[in-house]
DNA sequence: GTCACTGCAAACGTTTTGCAGCCAT
DNA sequence: ATGGCTGCAAAACGTTTGCAGTGAC
């Protein structure tokens, strides 16, 4: 691989995406740093975010409607909520003992995703208001 | 929701879904029953995927490649490999305590959906030999 | 006969790519 | 000055939709 520089357009997508606790798609964040930035281009988003992702400073979470990114900091998961279609973070117990949960399977289990989906925080209170 | 019809077309994807081992995406399948109905369309497979997912006989599988499909049997995961790329079953001891692995979350957890990395047993075993 | 379904083609939204010029190193 | 990076526009991709005609009930 090439040696990276680094642009300021990279910069600011790695900024704006660890200042945030949603997970942006793409144009979201794109929206979001071309006030900052007015000449940026969607392509760049794109490509940077790619970029980033190689890094391993970056994860994709596959959604049916778009892909979304986070930062990838210690190990976490997401669930989507069903409600509002947010999708928040969740924190979980013995993450590493997942893969081990596969059995009686000839193959080389070395990774995972794992997306949960519900309703999140925010949805649930408004429902047990509404159920009250 | 409209009373469904039985149509040639439906019943076909879901056979053809039901006898293939790998989880093909819209086009694979329609490739192969384009063989057994010349007139068949894209389109139509795309259109009872959709319906056949919504009566719960099919689940989709994310993937970043293009969604795959896979009929709902009895639960099992998916592994993809990331050497040949396919998507192999997986069976999962106590699947019931994932969504409970979620802690300190004031949401609903409902549901989840969980796919492997790493080597199916093809292309482990051939890893094997290699390296021995 | 009704209306769910089909094939076709065109449209859609997301993501990628080719290119000429720009800017960090 | 090199070549990784940018913005732009066009293309590519997987998927959906509108429509007129067809076929299951």
């Amino acid at each position: 691989m090439a040696t990276l520089r680094n642009s300021r357009q990279r910069t600011a997508v790695l900024e704006e995406l660890s200042s945030r606790c949603d997970h942006p798609t793409a144009e979201q964040l794109y929206l979001q740093l071309k006030k900052k930035l007015p000449s940026l281009s969607l392509a760049t988003v794109y490509r940077n975010l790619r970029i980033l992702q190689q890094e391993g400073k970056v994860v994709a979470i596959l959604s049916s409607d778009a892909e979304h990114f986070d930062i990838s900091k210690e190990q976490h998961y997401h669930l989507t909520c069903r409600k509002c279609g947010k999708i928040v973070d969740v924190q979980i117990e013995n993450s590493d003992w997942i893969n081990s949960l596969v059995c009686g399977f000839g193959g080389k289990v070395e990774d995972h995703s794992l997306m949960f989906y519900g309703l999140c925080p925010q949805c649930c209170k408004k429902d047990g208001e509404k159920a009250g």
